[in-house]
RNA sequence: AGAGCAGCCCGGGCAGCCGCGGCGGGGAACGGGAAACCGUCCGCCCGUCGAGGAAAGUCCGGACACCGUAGAGCAGGGUGCUGGAUAACGUCCAGCGGGGGAAACCCUAGGGAAAGUGCCACAGAAAUGACACAGCCGCGGCCGGCAACGGACGUUGGCAACGGUGAAAUGGUGCGGCAAGAGCGCACCGGCGCCACGGUGACGUGGCGGCCAGGUAAACCCCACCCGGUGCAAGGCCCAGAAGGGGGCGUCUGAGGGUUGCUCGCCCGAAGCUCCCGGGUUGGCCGCAGGAGGCGUGCGGCAACGCAGGCCCCAGAUGGAUGGCUGCCCACGACAGAAUCCGGCUUACAGGGCUGCUACUGCG
RNA sequence: UGCCCCGUGGUGUAACGGCAGCACGACUGACUCUGGAUCAGUUAGUCGAGGUUCGAAUCCUUGCGGGGCAG
C-alpha cells in the first residue's frame, strides 16, 4: 500500500488528472499524469520532500471484487517498489485494462512491475538516476 | 473393510523480511499559556487487532432512524395440516396425513370444490343442471322357417353392464340376482356421514348407516391470521457558498399542504403557498460496532430453545485497508472480499475430519 | 450500498393455460450472360433448474444475465 497523503483521494483530482494531464497506454493499462497543483507542490516542499501522488481505477469490467482487489494490490506493490525512481511531483492514475486479469493471473506481480515500467517510460517520468538503481 | 443414509466441524499451517488500515502508548513539530499543562498534527518508534461459511444473491423477518400521527372502511400484499420455539419470520423443532425406498431415511404451499363464478383444448354420444352414439332386453305386427330361431321395422317401454375416446366418464373386484341390467342384494377394499374411545390438537382405532357428491383455488374467490410508509444515499450536527426574476391563488367566507392507492376522518396553516426560468451545494464530524455477541458449565425440555452464574472483547474503511518475497511441511489450496447491525432462507465450493444409524457380503 | 424493471429464432416483435406465429435477415433452388428485384423452399427460438396442472412461453419458487434510479 501507499502512505494515504502520497494517495489522489478526491474526485475532484481525478477529474484534474484525466482533463488537463496526458495519457500514455499499452495493452494492459493506461496512465494519465498531471504536474501537482501550486498549492499542493507548496505544501510538499514546505515538508521537505516532494513525491508523487497516485490513484488506482480497477471497473468492474475486470471481474469480481476479489479478481479486482488481486489487480489494485499487485498494482500498489509494483508502484511502491518502484516510486523512489520516479519523477517528483505528478498526479498519477493508472487505470486497469481487462487484459490486465488474465496477466495478473499468469505472470503476477512481475508481469504488472514490467509492463508499469514500460508505460512510465513512454510518458518520460522515468528519473535519470531510475536507471542506475533498476 | 466395502455400499448407503443422516448430523456436526474445518476451509492450508509455521517461521522470517518489506508494506497497509484502526486503536493505545512513546517521541518530534506547531499553536495557546508565566508555568504546570492543554489542543492540533505526523511521513518516526513500540504494542495490539485486522474479512466469510457463505462476507454473495437481496428472497423473507426484525432492530434502528425519520415522516405536522401511523385513525376507520374499501382496495392491495403476504401466510395457510397440528402443537410449540422466537424480537420476528415464508425460519426452526416435535408430531399428523400423503408419496418414494429393501431399510436407515428422504420429499411434501398440505385450509375450503354441498357459498358462487370461470375453465376442462383435441378426441369422444356425453366434460358436469352429464341422460345416451353404437347397442342390450321386453312388447307389437310383418317376412323366412315344420319348429327352435333368425331378419328388418315400429315403440311418449326398461337398461347403462359391455364397445370405442380421453388426463379424467356417478367407485373397484368377486358372487348372487334379472327379460336385459343396475349398490338391486351380499363380502372385502376405497370414499362420505354419525357415534364411542384415545390424544391439547392435526388425527388414529372400533362400531353403525347408506351409496348422494369429477378435476382445477401456485384460476377468480371464500375463510382464518398478519402487514402504516420510507430506508444509514435513513437521520443529526458543524463549516463554507448562493441571485434573483416572472406568473397564479389567498389573508378567517381561510389559499394551499400533509396523511398509502381511493373515500371519510384527522392534522398543519391568522400568512403565506404554489408553478416556470435561473443560481448554489460533489467539504468535515457523528450515526459506526458491547451486540436478540461469542466460548464452555449447570438446570428444565424429546427437541427447537429458555433460565442461572463464569470467562472473553473479536474489522470498522470512505478512491475504500489483509499484499509481496523467501524457507519448510502436507491432502499442493475450491467458492469467494465487510460498508448500519442482527436472525433465517437460497445459491457457489478443492478437499479433509468426527459421530450415529441401515441392509447385505467377506473376515475374525 | 439500497431500491426498481426486463428476458421468445441472428434482429425487431405477437400468442384467453391447449399445435409457438409474423416481418427483416441467412442458406438452397428457379428466373438472368451476371447481380439486384421477384417466386418456391429450408434453417433456427420461449434464459437455466425444480414445482402446480391432464397439459406451462404463460402460474409459483429459485438461480443466471441485462438495464435503470437514488450523493
Amino acid at each position: 500500500m501507499v502512505r494515504r497523503r502520497s494517495r489522489l483521494s478526491r474526485s475532484q483530482d481525478f477529474q484534474r488528472v484525466y482533463r488537463a494531464g496526458r495519457s500514455v497506454a499499452n495493452r494492459y493499462m493506461v496512465l494519465y499524469f498531471f504536474p501537482q497543483a501550486a498549492d499542493q507542490a507548496q505544501k510538499e516542499t514546505s515538508a521537505g520532500a516532494q513525491t508523487a501522488r497516485v490513484g488506482f481505477s480497477v471497473s468492474k469490467r475486470l471481474g469480481s471484487s476479489v479478481t479486482r482487489n488481486k489487480v489494485k494490490r499487485l498494482l500498489r506493490e509494483s508502484f511502491r517498489s518502484l516510486e523512489g525512481v520516479i519523477k517528483p511531483g505528478f498526479d498519477l492514475v493508472f487505470i486497469a485494462r481487462t487484459d490486465l486479469g488474465p496477466l495478473v493471473e499468469e505472470r503476477g506481480l512481475e508481469g504488472v512491475r514490467g509492463k508499469m515500467v514500460e508505460v512510465l517510460r513512454k510518458g518520460s517520468l522515468w528519473s535519470e538516476e531510475g536507471d542506475g538503481r533498476l
